[in-house]
RNA sequence: GGGCGAUUAACUCAAUGGUAGAGUGUCAUCUUGACGUGGUGAAAGUUACAGGUUCGAGUCCUGUAUCGCCCACCA
């Protein structure tokens, strides 16, 4: 007796040791290994203490799907797993934690507080991987990597030097997007920008040694505080008279000179700005180009500092608020309005941040960003859906300067050394002994740590152990495809593709796979703050991995945000469960002694080779499907051939054959029930790993498992297109009957008398084949194909197939009115049908452009409708003249 | 201010230029020996709108509307 399988579809029952035995088995475990081709994916490093959320759970399943495919494929199927240090937010975590403690970093020092933020990973670091071992995730945990290991921040150390040493790292005051809250600078993209409602304020500056004033605008007047200029467009006619001379700063009483710059919009506010070089981008650069100098008034908690006179020791917006009630009472205020304008925050903390100028080390872009510009336009570099393409071009053309250094504890501190005596700057990984300079020996590192990013962009290289030559690195690298959010091409994806470049002269990947945003059921962002997120470990606690697994990645396309419905993963748990019982099936009717035998194609009947050659279609469909990245296409044809085709099909038409006395009939249905469920295990297995597996250690005579088993392939013997036509007519005739019945209310169990009227022998030929299909799947019995109708009375149901009619009589049951509905209805249909192919046949156009086969196609279903359509006249005739 | 995406059944979404599909929901029906987490059947669409290209458009082009996203230094 062959094993079964228990009643009920319960994941929970084998999810975790099925985890476990593939572990066991190493199976995730890949080898360099020459006589097989390479197959690479670098999963994108969660951060290190954060939790599962579903865009993780789509991501990784994405990722697991290609590489069990390309693994079961025969290729050699990497995926590297590991997390990222995170930089800001775990650093932002470890503070919270400090100060809940009653504690502050200060406090602690340098020392103390990394010892805490490394307890702190290891206590919260295992979690996201346990979490993704859940989903299911065919990873190679043995190759697992952090980016705060040592060959990771020394390939960190590595690529800081080379690149400071070709020049394209250096340090210099510049404006950066400071974070009050965070306390460190941050780069252009970690700043969110926001249209908020806010106010204009106009504000008049008296001028020095005359009368009179000149009125600028500004949205931040307490930036006037550090205002060392005046600036006005060299053409504006109503100020030309004015530049050169001074104005007085109100409240402040500097003398500031009035400028001329071409950067001033004369149709924009006042046509005079104040200029604050020191907090504001664009002043900046007009200092710069003036000579203004600096005047910096907020320190880096964004408080005004000793510069701002009186009110030192104000936050920014208290300041705002007191220099607002000042200008006003001493009459230097001339009016307020309301503005819109674009706030910067802090990505991580969503504090306004503040452009301050500041001593950063930044990246050099320029020279960067055209070698990725070129391998992207010569193909090398691809995007899926291909619009991302545009995003990347236009942020690389439009590129600045990288600021890299970060006034944080926790990172990849930066392998920079000063000399306390001569100030020299000395890069190198170990602190030099002495100055290069002066040979002094006090020599500090720079404090600040590297923008997590910086080695998140070596990750597709730095995980295989570059800058060692290491095996690994050639042969598993360049990588195939980058699966990851559409959200961090700017910090992530650019960032890897020129470093590489510039690192390793290789593109890190080949393709580029986006994904979407996950909303909840109303397309809101799921966020912490709404409580609106799904946790996708609950939803496997409820559904198992795979219900969720199918989810995600159906009813979607790439690049499009989905809504997730908890409805869709029971729909799918659902389906998991009708595999798991088709497959009970299967195995109940299975007799020991064919499990050896394989197929014969002789004793094959038609609904075998249909079955066989509609599994082939779909075998080379999915594939191909997968080839180009649909996977949701490639899951969708793989759920209909199971659900309709095998189960709904397949298995019941063989039942009888199943409980039969013809042996060959009975041996060949059953080695075709396993060998279609075999194959089908095998393209469901990258979607739906857990049950899948399950299934197939319940299947006889498994000597591997399915992980590894190979990947199924198209095979001409297997292709029967006759069968799936004969197939087709029959299933569409039993179509036919049991709409005809269940819309005259007969009951499936009421078994009726059927006989087909055909002159067609072909059609002869498919039904006489066909009887017993329509036996058991059209409640008919005592089938008749006869040639003539005229002995046949009205008291039936009439159903009009191509090239034939079916009468099933029913004495007494058959409401007349109702029929001729029924029929109307039919006929209605095929006036459409039929107008519609009429109209195209009609058209010369189409008769002559269009290619032959779709206007052959076009006449024959002109013929077809033709002839049905005179039946059905002809049948409702009858009946209207019987009544 | 630029750029991109979306608009298809009640809902959520699919759909290589050739008769618009699925899941959920709805209605009817079935205690048939894998499964009621099921079977069978039905109803449900001017594919946002207006033009255009084409023998033929949900699909390609132009414009409009609505919603959403990204980028951008206009004080």
């Amino acid at each position: 007796m062959i094993e079964n399988l228990p009643k009920t579809y319960n994941p929970k029952d084998f999810e975790d040791r099925l985890y476990k035995y593939w572990i066991d088995g190493e199976y995730f475990v890949a080898h360099v290994d020459e006589n097989k081709k390479p197959f690479t994916i670098m999963m994108p490093p969660p951060n290190v203490t954060g939790n599962l959320h579903l865009g993780h759970a789509l991501n990784n399943t994405i990722q697991d799907i290609l590489i069990r495919w390309k693994r079961m494929e025969g290729y050699e199927a990497l995926w590297l797993p590991g997390t990222d240090h995170a930089s800001i937010s775990t650093e932002a975590k470890v503070v919270e934690k400090l100060k809940a403690e009653g504690k502050s970093k200060e406090e602690l020092g340098r020392e103390g507080f990394l010892e805490e933020a490394w307890a702190w990973t290891r206590k919260y670091g295992g979690n996201i991987n346990n979490q993704l071992k859940k989903l299911g995730v065919s990873c190679d945990w043995s190759r697992e990597r952090f980016t705060l290991d040592k060959g990771l921040s020394n390939a960190v150390e590595e690529t800081f030097i080379r690149l400071y040493n070709k020049g394209l790292i250096y340090k210099g005051d510049r404006i950066i997007n400071w974070c009050p809250n965070c306390r460190t600078a941050i780069s252009d993209a970690e700043v969110d920008h926001e249209e908020t409602l806010g106010s204009i304020w106009y504000i008049r500056y008296p001028l020095k040694g005359e009368e009179g004033f000149i009125t600028i605008a500004t949205t931040r007047p307490e930036t006037m505080l550090g205002d060392l200029a005046i600036a006005v467009n060299p053409e504006d006619e109503r100020y030309k008279h004015l530049i050169g001379k001074k104005a007085i700063l109100p409240l402040v009483n500097r003398e500031i000179p009035i400028i001329a710059d071409e950067y001033v919009e004369m149709e924009f506010g006042t046509g005079a700005v104040k200029i604050t070089p020191s907090h504001d981008p664009n002043d900046f650069e007009v200092g710069e180009r003036h000579g203004l100098g600096q005047c910096i008034i907020m320190n880096e908690r964004a408080i005004i500092n000793e510069n701002g006179g009186k009110y030192e020791g104000l936050d920014r917006y208290e300041a705002r608020k007191r220099i607002v009630e000042d200008l006003k009472k001493e009459n230097y205020l001339v009016d307020v309005k309301d503005h819109d304008n674009s706030i910067g925050h802090c990505e991580r903390c969503k504090t306004v941040v503040e452009p301050l100028i500041s001593k950063q080390w930044f990246v050099k872009m320029e020279p960067l960003a055209k070698p990725a510009l070129d391998v992207y336009k010569e193909g090398k570099l691809n995007f899926i859906p291909e619009r991302f393409g545009k995003i990347y071009t236009h942020w690389l053309e439009n590129i600045k300067d990288w600021c890299i250094s970060r006034q944080l504890w926790w990172g990849h501190r930066l392998p920079v050394y000063y000399c306390e005596d001569c100030d020299e700057i000395m890069v190198s990984k170990e602190k030099p002994e002495k100055c290069n300079k002066c040979g002094s020996t006090k020599i500090y590192q720079d404090p600040d740590t590297l923008d997590t990013w910086f080695s998140s962009a070596l990750w597709p290289f730095s995980t295989l152990g570059w800058p060692e030559e290491t095996e690994d690195m050639k042969y598993f690298f360049p990588t195939d495809v980058l699966v990851t959010g559409y959200d961090i091409i700017f910090f992530w994806v650019i960032r890897m593709v020129f470093t590489s470049l510039e690192q390793t002269g290789k593109v890190p990947f080949k393709d580029v796979f986006l994904t979407g945003l996950i909303r909840d059921s109303q397309g809101r962002k799921m966020s912490k703050s709404l409580g609106n997120g799904i946790d996708p470990l609950e939803v496997i606690e409820e559904y198992g991995a795979d219900a969720l697994r199918f989810t995600l990645v159906t009813g979607n396309s790439p690049g499009n945000d989905m809504r997730f419905y908890m409805e869709r993963v029971e729909a799918n748990r659902n389906f998991a469960n009708k595999l798991w019982n088709a497959t009970r099936f299967v195995l109940m009717n299975l007799d020991e002694d064919i499990i050896d035998k394989s197929i014969n194609s002789n004793y094959l009947e038609e609904e075998d080779k249909w079955i066989l050659s509609r599994m082939n279609t779909v075998i080379d469909e999915v594939t191909e499907n997968l080839e180009k990245y649909e996977i949701g296409l490639s899951a969708q044809k793989i759920y209909d051939f199971i659900w309709d085709e095998y189960c709904d099909w397949y298995i019941e038409i063989v039942k009888p054959r199943l409980y039969g006395e013809n042996i060959k009939s009975k041996e060949t249905a059953q080695i075709i029930l396993l060998h279609v469920l075999e194959n089908v295990l095998k393209l469901l297995h990258p979607f739906m790993p857990f049950i899948t597996e399950e299934i197939w250690q319940h299947l006889p005579e498994r000597k591997e498992a399915l992980i590894i088993s190979t990947w199924p392939v198209y095979k001409e013997e297997n292709n029967y297109p006759e069968a799936e036509k004969r197939m087709s007519y029959i299933m569409n005739a039993i179509k036919g009957i049991r709409n005809a019945r269940q819309e005259m209310n007969i009951a499936p169990s009421k078994k009726a008398k059927t006989i087909f009227v055909t002159q067609d022998e072909n059609i002869k030929d498919i039904l006489n084949y066909g009887r017993r299909y329509f036996i058991n799947l059209a409640s008919a019995e005592e089938i008749e194909i006869i040639e003539d109708k005229t002995t046949i009375g009205e008291d039936n149901i009439s159903v009009v197939l191509d090239r034939c009619e079916v009468y099933i009589p029913l004495k007494n049951l058959i409401d007349f009115d109702k029929e001729i509905e029924r029929l109307e209805k039919d006929k209605d249909k095929l006036e459409e049908e039929l107008k519609r192919v009429r109209d195209k046949l009609s058209n010369e156009g189409f008769v002559t452009k269009a290619p032959e086969h779709v206007v052959e196609g076009e006449r024959e279903k002109q013929k077809k409708y033709e002839d049905m359509m005179e039946k059905v006249l002809e049948r409702l005739e009858a009946l209207k003249s019987s009544k």
